[in-house]
DNA sequence: AAAAAAG
């Protein structure tokens, strides 16, 4: 096999290994002549064609030897094959539901995004990015191990990746202009709202005022003692220069919590009386007088200065819980799923994926999608939702004659939206048992993996769509995918997929499905900020929420360390010898990438998750977690929101996380199904503060305690069976 | 800051 570039990226023979001629095309021969081996490009050879988008769609839909074949139908069933993909070898590695299977040579070839330099030779050291370069500490690279190293390499942007963003950039544009041209859509009879960001002129961090971003820093710089010994302090932009601005003429701010509404006040959580969202003071939050709750999200949402107040973009605030029909734990003892209307062959299934009985918020939800409803669903992470929509969808396009249904080219009925691809691929690993049960067909449509597989899939017909945001787009823009049969959508984590960023795809996708069809919108933090899709897109919606789910009734043990930041290595170090699974959490990617790098040269096996790895690391990368290959996993915020991974039980927070939803779904990370857990946040002295807010809206108790390496403390948050709560 | 986004 000529593609043995097997892992490792220990291969320095690679540069020295006989070509083999004709297989890859150009790279044969050395380029210089007079080298031995030099080969002249070939003039008389037939130039390489490239693909028009038409080669393309034809070779994704009708492989020609295959596409021909008379009757898929007689072959097996689809879903009892291994998926194929069809025709192209060389795609096999990258099928997204190989994810599971053991690592295989395939996999490690390098992908086209990456180019052939990030995975092939083990000597690039000096391409790597810049990344945390100089604050690295200075360990001896000489003497670091050599394998695995350039796995893991960053990627920088290419110059393809940008013209490829630019590219990206248009088509939205155009994308937004032929809607807007479309009579029948609704764009203009619907006020302006902020989000519109086509309306809005394009403004950009520049012409503000510098504003939160040096918070974190700023408290802390009156604080610290040691000023001048402090070696970064040359590096600092022009403190100096800068305006004397005193705290007095800024307009008060978000932060400027003790002027807040007092939220601490709220009852508590579950006993507060139904209150309407009308005889209510109006709030800054209010949907009406506030340009979207998009503004919690930071960079490119500002308010519109003429009639808003200067206010909070890095609020974090509590919406308003949505009024929800509680159901009791204890409501579910002895229902079966039949009972709650699911069918024999789907409750087998669900049996064989562990679920016996159904869950509180699976027995609260099951009944009233199969009446057709619209429903708002929130539970606890780790609390079952997957099936709580996934169950009954499969049903309901059953009993609409779905099974009968097999057309080749039949359009889906059914759309499942993620906001992230590990997670779109993880709750296809449910639904898709449970469609087969009944001889439904499900495929993923994500980014990041060639197009070709989901289109030819699509080609042949399926029932259920599970993807994420962007390709989903793409392919409806494509015409390759058409949502017009839609009649059920699922927004899994729903909140976030509210919010910016994602709103405006994701209103997009749903006004492509058809007109009345059900929607659902699950997520263990629901709140008002859906309330944008629920207005344009729910019917009278149903909502449902299980009864004393709160933090203080969890399994989750939640600690805060305040460390100092040059302590902070050594102490993830600490916490993380371990035998149990442990997930760090870190904000930036760059970041992630350096505490994997920084635990394995310490000798734990670690890994990272984080966007800037190619699809294929990312989903090997997780599945080594999940196997037990490696004990530490170092993702950014992609891996917080519905990941399940079999007993983590130690999460660490790197860097404390800026929403309390997302201290909640990072957390869930871990005391998923009942089991213990525990969440260690580590944060700067300065941010004891901000730390208390957050837990408060979270309505978690936590201890806080300084920490210093070495501390016995360190070791018992180590140890494997969670210390008891105090 | 992160995530989602072509062959």
């Amino acid at each position: 096999m000529p593609k043995s570039n097997k892992s490792g990226g220990f291969k320095p023979a690679k540069n020295y290994e006989p070509r083999t001629p004709g297989k890859g095309g150009p790279k044969a021969g050395s380029r210089s002549p007079g080298h031995r081996g030099f080969k002249a490009a070939d003039e008389t050879a037939p130039r390489k064609q490239r693909w028009n988008a038409d080669d393309r769609s034809a070779r994704g839909a009708a492989p020609s030897s295959r596409g021909e074949r008379p009757a898929y139908g007689d072959r097996p069933a689809y879903g009892d094959r291994p998926e194929r993909g069809g025709h192209k070898r060389g795609e096999r590695s990258e099928r997204p539901s190989y994810g599971d299977r053991p690592e295989r040579g395939g996999n490690q070839r390098p992908s086209r995004e990456n180019g052939f330099n990030k995975s092939g030779t083990g000597t690039g050291r000096s391409e790597r990015p810049s990344y945390g370069r100089d604050e690295r500490p200075a360990y001896n690279r000489e003497e670091r191990p050599s394998y695995d190293r350039d796995e893991r390499r960053v990627p920088q942007r290419t110059d393809r990746q940008k013209w490829n963003d630019a590219r990206n950039e248009e088509r939205r544009a155009e994308a937004v202009k032929a809607r807007e041209d479309a009579p029948k859509r609704t764009w203009e009879e619907r006020p302006k709202r902020s989000f519109d960001r086509t309306e809005r002129p394009a403004r950009s961090f520049d012409d503000r005022p510098k504003r939160s971003f040096d918070r974190d820093d700023r408290p802390a710089r009156t604080e610290r003692p040691a000023y001048n010994d402090r070696p970064a302090r040359t590096e600092r932009p022009a403190y100096n220069d800068r305006p004397a601005r005193s705290f007095d003429d800024r307009p008060k701010r978000s932060f400027d919590r003790d002027d807040r509404p007092a939220r601490t006040e709220r009852p508590a959580y579950n006993e507060r009386p139904a209150r309407s969202f009308d005889d209510r003071p109006k709030r800054s939050f209010d949907r009406d007088t506030r340009p979207a709750r998009s503004n919690e999200r930071g960079s490119d949402f500002y308010p519109n200065r003429d009639t808003k107040p200067a206010f909070n973009q890095v609020d974090d605030v509590v919406l308003e819980r949505l009024e929800a029909q509680a159901t009791l734990a204890g409501d579910v003892d002895g229902v079966t799923f039949a009972d709650l209307g699911i069918g024999g062959n789907i409750t087998r299934v669900l049996k064989e994926l562990g679920a016996e009985s159904p869950f509180p918020i699976q027995a609260a939800t099951i009944p009233v999608v199969l009446e057709g409803r619209d429903v708002l669903g929130r539970g606890r992470t780790g609390s079952g939702k997957t099936i709580a929509f996934g169950a009954p969808l499969v049903e309901r396009l059953m009993e609409n004659g779905g099974g009968a249904n097999r057309k080749p080219g039949r359009k889906p009925r059914a759309l499942i939206l993620a906001p992230t691809r590990e997670l779109a691929l993880q709750i296809d690993r449910t639904v898709q048992p449970i469609a087969r049960a009944v001889g439904l067909f499900t495929t993923q449509i994500y980014g990041g993996v060639p197009q070709a597989r989901q289109v030819g899939a699509l080609q042949r017909g399926v029932d259920i769509i599970i993807g994420t945001p962007g390709r989903i787009e793409d392919l409806i823009e494509q015409r390759r995918l058409d949502l017009s049969e839609v009649t059920i959508t699922v927004l899994d984590e729903a909140d976030h997929m509210c919010d910016l960023g994602f709103l405006e795809p994701v209103q997009r996708i749903l006004r492509h499905t058809k007109d009345g069809g059900q929607k659902l919108l699950f997520s263990a933090t629901l709140d008002k900020g859906v309330a944008t899709l629920v207005e344009e897109f729910l019917v009278n919606p149903s909502v449902h929420e299980v009864a004393g789910e709160d933090q203080a009734s969890s399994t989750i043990d939640h600690r805060v360390l305040v460390v100092e930041s040059r302590d902070k290595s050594e102490i993830i170090r600490q916490l993380a010898d371990r035998e149990g699974k442990t997930l760090i959490f870190s904000r930036t990617r760059a970041y992630a990438e350096m505490l994997a790098e920084q635990l394995e040269d310490a000798g734990f096996p670690a890994t990272s998750l984080h966007g800037d790895l190619n699809q294929s690391r990312r989903t090997r990368n997780l599945q080594q977690l999940t196997s037990g290959r490696v004990n530490v996993l170092v993702a950014t915020d992609v891996a917080a929101r519905g990941i399940h991974v079999d007993d983590i039980d130690l999460v660490i927070q790197a860097d404390a996380p800026d929403e309390y939803k997302t201290y909640l779904h990072r957390a869930g990370r871990t005391g998923r199904a009942g089991k213990k857990g525990t969440v260690v946040t580590l944060i700067p002295r300065a941010r004891r503060r901000r730390m208390d807010e957050l837990l408060d809206r979270a309505e978690i108790e936590a201890e806080m305690v300084d920490a210093f390496p070495g501390d016995a403390l360190l070791g018992e948050l180590a140890a494997d069976t969670p210390v008891a709560p105090r």
